[in-house]
DNA sequence: GAGATGATTAGCT
DNA sequence: GCTAATCATCTCC
C-alpha cells in the first residue's frame, strides 16, 4: 500500500513528520529490493525556516525541487560526501520538507550490509541521514523522483505511533540558523536504538 | 571563473 | 570529544 501522493499535499509539515514515523520506506535499486520503516524525521518549514534551503524565498537550480508539489524526493549531497533523503511536502510553491533522518530495516539487510561494507547488522547502519542514503542504494540519480515510483516509495502498513512514544526536541547540525536551530521540528521513536543521536 | 561552505560521519585520542 | 574528509552549489568578481 503506497501512500498516496494526497498524502504528502498537507502544509503541515510537523504533523506530516510525526506521521511519516513507522511508514516503510523501501528502495529498488538496480532489480535489489531494501527497506524498513522510519523512525526518526527532521521538519524544514519553507520560507520561514533559517535552516531550510528555501529561506527568505530563495530560490535555486537545486531548491527548486522543494518548491514542487509534495510526493517526491529532494536529494542533496552535503559536506561533499554524504548524500539525503528528503520528502517533499505541500502543495506547489509552498518549499517545505522532511529529512529522513534514520529507519529500522526489515528488509535486504544484507543488501545494505554489502553497501556499506559492514559483516554484522548493526544500530548505526541506517542511523543518520549521510546512513540512510547509502545503506538503502540512494543518489542524486534519484532526485525529483516520485515516492509512488518503482525505485523509490514509502507505504503504510498500519503502524502507528501515539504522541507519548514520539519525542520532540531542537534538529541537529542545523547551528548556523540560529533561533530556528532551537525549534522543536525533530522527532523520533523513543528507546527505538536506530534512532541516529542517544535516546533520552 | 574562483573561493567559501555545509540539513555529516568515521576514526582516533 | 575533536577533527579531517571532500565536492556540488552558491555568491560574488
Amino acid at each position: 500500500m503506497k501512500l498516496p501522493q494526497s498524502f504528502y499535499l498537507d502544509s503541515d509539515v510537523v504533523s506530516l513528520s510525526k506521521q511519516l514515523l513507522g511508514k516503510y520506506l523501501f528502495t529498488s535499486i538496480n532489480g535489489l529490493f531494501s527497506g524498513g520503516y522510519i523512525v526518526e524525521t527532521e521538519a524544514y518549514n519553507g520560507t520561514i525556516d533559517k535552516a531550510s534551503h528555501a529561506f527568505g524565498g530563495k530560490r535555486t537550480a537545486r531548491t527548486e525541487i522543494m518548491y514542487k508539489e509534495g510526493g517526491i524526493a529532494y536529494i542533496y549531497l552535503c559536506y561533499g560526501i554524504h548524500e539525503m533523503l528528503n520528502v517533499v511536502v505541500s502543495p506547489e510553491d509552498e518549499p517545505r520538507a522532511i529529512l529522513i533522518r534514520a529507519i529500522e530495516p526489515t528488509i535486504g539487510v544484507d543488501i545494505m550490509l554489502g553497501r556499506k561494507n559492514m559483516e554484522t547488522l548493526k544500530p548505526n547502519i541506517t542511523a543518520g541521514p549521510g546512513s540512510v542514503a547509502k545503506a538503502l542504494g540512494i543518489d542524486r540519480k534519484l532526485n525529483a523522483i516520485s515516492l509512488e515510483s518503482d525505485q523509490l516509495w514509502i507505504e503504510d502498513r498500519g503502524l502507528r505511533y501515539t504522541d507519548d512514544q514520539i519525542a520532540e526536541v531542537p534538529r541537529i547540525g542545523v547551528a548556523y540558523a540560529q533561533e530556528d536551530a532551537l525549534l522543536p521540528y525533530r522527532f523520533y521513536v523513543k528507546g527505538n536504538k536506530y534512532v541516529s543521536k542517544p535516546n533520552k
